[in-house]
DNA sequence: TTCTAATCGAGACGGTACGTCCGGTCTTCAT
DNA sequence: ATGAAGACCGGACGTACCGTCTCGATTAGAA
């Protein structure tokens, strides 16, 4: 009843633009695509692409995401640490991939493009997070984890050692990493004297 | 007396270019600069610029160095605890500057610039790291850490979710933060009674 | 009916870029003209006027074509001798304004840029010699020249000696100078004891 | 005496300097060169260029001068039309050369550099047009050539159609071109019926 | 069926920075 | 004093790309 007039927009149109701009991501790193280069690949003008992104960014943004979301499908073993262990492992395999490097590029414009920032944390990020806050949570009533923990402090903890060695040392993340990294987190590193002494 | 003939190297030059950058640094956003004013705040020519510098990112990142460098001197209380939390905390609130908005902005070009990440790797990053690697060396000797624990990765957890929070989820970074890393990172996020079970 | 898509080029711009180039032409010399001058004069972006021109040459030789062309309307007193002496003569009259420099300069920068000199061979020489072709011809006609005599050649003798003094020793070049040349040209040079000889 | 104190200027320099101009012209056009080049291929220090000659084109003037000055040693056939006929063609022979193209480069730069402009006149042409100033007196003289003619006047008649075609309609200068020429302008173009008319 | 209004393709345009080039000057040490 | 080496200034060049704009053509639902 409250169909607009007017042709209506063409998700045909919409599909193209986002499947042109993911196979140029594929194809150059982030700064190499240009909004003339996806017009031209998707057949569409570049007024129509300005039309429903806000700017370049946007674009490549959404069209990684279309395609990007939706992958790892939280894994339940029965065990939290297991569990866990194997969604960090899944982060780590799809950050080694070529895809991976689209979404440090777009951490990167996101340091001097707030929008884009806002943008992959909503949509990437925080449902990836919510999937390890089950996780932990079952994890503290299955007895695995203590029973005080900081579960956001704790996801922190986990992930961050996974994009700190992306984004600054460039260090390979493998499995052998993700398994030291949860180990070293589960046991704490003080001394167990020491622990004793603290109480 | 190996001097190299014709002119020398204007220190004086250099100097003027490495401080305007640092200037506008201060004052604007990175892509905000342009070589054009860095040359004109300077007193110098553009060609000067482009003589020793690849492109803007590298003068940037230079000038960045030049001044935000050889900051914090390594802390020494005696406990090799309290010192990594000094040290870490040194760092969360000078990224809370607007020198620290820089460091985040270098990396985040440093993504697509793979000379610009090596350099803020090597000069930045690997020098407090090794500070870093001396307080953990001791806490081991001292009997505040456990023997066994890997160094590098020990150091990758304090710090990771330091930048973590800065470039991903940009939640604030501040004492508390820090302090609360630290000691979960101590005393482990693992049930006790699990632990006994798994030995 | 076949109207071109997209959005049409503005004559309105175009105009503004030639209009502007011209005032500058006749302000400064060649060399001193900037495109960027130029724009910023036009109220147009340096990348429109290097969309439609290769090079800041060609867009001062349209600019200069667009108002000094189709100047001078073809004589006709009936006489081919005075016809062709008044097209001389306003040639001259023309190349000692200061658009007449411009030409000079011109026809100076053709020498590295073959480009050039064949557009301003076409567009400014061309029709002006067919012009005089038409003179001498009515002059064959009408029995005031030689029927045996070069056409093309002739027009050469006329007018080199103009660009000669122009381009080269940079003598005055006047009416008087004109009258000689065709005086002489029609005469010849020949002592006329000698053309009894050689018949 | 009036030795100057100081080390002397080096002839082999200046030699060196003129000689890897004169190299770089018969490769590259005018625009092409560099002082930079010069510097490099003559193994001499650019400033040293700078001290010598007041500009590039200086230099490159003074080349083409030392190379292609004082050869054309003016004819002596007895006939002073072969002469003139002779030494119009030497020109024409050479000019197409690649040395003449350096010539007409040079003047085409000589419309934006009087300086350059006045060099070439004094240093090129005047010496030229003095040889053809004695041709054409013996011609006086012998009776081959009208006791009333300018001789100035009939100097540029004959040079000029040669740079004519060369600096603007660029059409081939040969013998025959050469020969119609001075044909031309000895019998004059006017119909012989109207000269009698005339008197 | 025609009208109306939004979408779309094509491509011109403004703005702005980039990095390059080159002429000409200046500085240092060696000859 | 002359020369080699080479740093430096000034300033134009031509390129690139973002985002906006102006056309005409298209495509629906509404009248």
């Amino acid at each position: 009843m409250n169909k607009k007039p007017g042709r209506p927009r063409s998700t045909q149109t919409e599909q193209a633009i986002l499947a042109a701009s993911y196979d140029l991501l594929l194809e150059n790193n982030f700064t190499a695509i240009t909004v003339d280069k996806i017009a031209e690949r998707a057949k569409v003008s570049k007024a129509t692409i300005y039309k429903w992104w806000p700017n370049k960014a946007a674009v490549i943004m959404d069209s990684f995401m279309a395609t990007a979301s939706a992958k790892l499908p939280p894994p339940n073993t029965g065990s939290a640490i297991k569990d866990i262990t194997i969604q960090a492992t899944n982060l780590a395999n799809f950050l080694n991939t070529h895809e991976g490097k689209i979404l440090t590029a777009l951490i990167g414009h996101g340091q001097s493009d707030a929008a884009l920032a806002e943008a992959y944390l909503q949509r990437y990020f925080k449902p990836r997070r919510l999937d390890s806050q089950h996780i932990l949570e079952s994890g503290i009533a299955s007895g695995e984890f203590r029973t005080d923990i900081d579960i956001e402090l704790s996801i922190d903890l986990i992930y961050a050692p996974i994009f700190y060695r992306l984004l600054i040392t460039r260090e390979p993340v493998n499995d052998l990493f993700i398994y030291n990294v949860i180990q070293t987190l589960l046991l704490g590193i003080k001394s167990p004297l020491q622990k004793k002494e603290q109480k």
